[in-house]
DNA sequence: GCTACTCATATTGTACACATTTTTGATCAG
DNA sequence: CTGATCAAAAATGTGTACAATATGAGTAGC
């Protein structure tokens, strides 16, 4: 049988810095979410493994009953599995689901493109894409190392994905990238480990759309937003291919 | 624990009936979860209104706790809206979000065709879908009146769908086609209330879909069912602009 | 009459005690 | 050694007391 074996993150001054910060939670529950949530997406926590309601409650020293209160949460949210009696442990995702996340997710993004094409951008959206689209093209073109390149694409994909999302004004879109966002390694900044050349291409891709929702064609831009997912899609299966041999 | 029977012994009134009835979950919460979901997609709580814990726990006869934990649950799920110190609301939906819901219900159930196509049905999968299919003929062929015809239906529209939702074999998929029928009005049974002609036509529908998915064609299958939840979109915007005049 | 303040009440947040269930692991028969 | 048995330990489920916060009624001051 499996190991139920708890897991215990390594522990050093792991408890929360709760004084002096701005904009904290105003509970402890919620609190928890926003950590738990985060630790769980960058994949702290083993996949499948348990969470121990009295060993995080120690760890980050609280009570148990906020500590279920964020499980709770985050179970109906879909990052947890409870099950009566037994607990909460971190939901694992197979391979095929990080790719059918990107197949939901080039759907629901078009949907965000042609939305935001029907509604039209405000000034506000469109100074954000401006500006990203435009530290983007800077960092392209500039000639710092590969590395910085790519953090640059990575922050300022997501502000112009970020964005579109924004500007479609739909909670209902929102929460189905967020669903495909949760799948680990799909989430934006995770996707963009990739060759230059595609980074030029994709980033590209990404006037082409702004170009489209700007022009009001909201088919056009579905159209290029969901090519321009499954071209990121294909890229990640390419290298998941590539560092498995 | 304390002792369940305590419960059921007591359960006079307004307490939901636990004896008697197989599967039921194994702790209170997770009954509540349960209870207040369907009593939320019932439109049995008022959209806005406030859900308050100790009056939730007086008429269900439980204490807070449990019931905490089920409107976490919710919370997580999308249904409530938690503000801390304020408690939980129901969540609204707007009508903009009911045909939200409809464009991104039909991208999700078109992707759950395609893969249903790609993979292929199981012996079971297509013998409930052939069952269903035969009863939506029966019941439309025969004589019965427009409500019976209506209900032999909808009956036979959600085992169809959720037939092809299983057959696609993505928990993804799954949960995106629920989160689109959280929204009011956007489930299953609520969509059938049209002319019979309607009923008739999105019949066909079904088989021709059914058709793609057993010919293995993904991409025809894809389309057609992304044609048909449209086409229950437009008959309800009918149905809505009708019953506004 | 209106605003701002005060305090009583109601409601939610947290801790903790205890009941129940699951898991562990020591023991023993084969 | 393998597998079953069963009691101890650990973990989760629930009830409840109390703290922190929000709400609302009443009142003083203008």
């Amino acid at each position: 049988m499996q190991k139920l074996d708890t897991f215990e993150l390594a522990s050093g001054g792991l408890a929360p810095e709760r004084s002096g910060e701005a904009m904290l939670p105003a509970t402890r529950s919620a609190w928890l979410v926003e950590h738990l949530r985060q630790a769980l997406l960058d994949g702290r926590y083993p996949p499948g493994s348990r969470l121990n309601e009295v060993h995080l409650s120690q760890e980050l020293d609280v009570s148990r009953t906020p500590v279920r209160a964020a499980l709770q949460t985050l179970a109906g949210e879909g990052l947890l599995h409870h099950q009566p009696n037994k607990g909460f442990t971190v939901r694992e995702f197979l391979l095929t689901e990080l790719v059918e996340a990107y197949d939901m997710r080039a759907l629901a993004e078009g949907l965000a493109a042609r939305f935001s094409a029907e509604r039209g951008l405000s000034d506000d959206a469109r100074r954000t894409i401006d500006a990203a689209l435009s530290d983007g093209d800077r960092a392209l073109s500039g000639s710092d190392d590969l590395e910085a390149q790519r953090a640059a694409y990575a922050q300022m994909n997501q502000a112009f994905h970020g964005a579109v999302h924004t500007a479609a004004k739909s909670d209902l879109v929102r929460e189905v990238v967020r669903i495909c966002q949760r799948v680990p390694q799909a989430s934006a900044h995770n996707v963009v480990a990739f060759d230059l050349a595609g980074i030029r291409r994709r980033h590209d891709m990404h006037h082409a759309i702004y170009h489209a929702i700007l022009a009001r064609e909201p088919q056009e831009a579905e159209r290029l937003m969901r090519e321009h997912v499954v071209s990121v899609k294909i890229s990640m299966i390419e290298n998941i291919a590539r560092r498995g041999r």
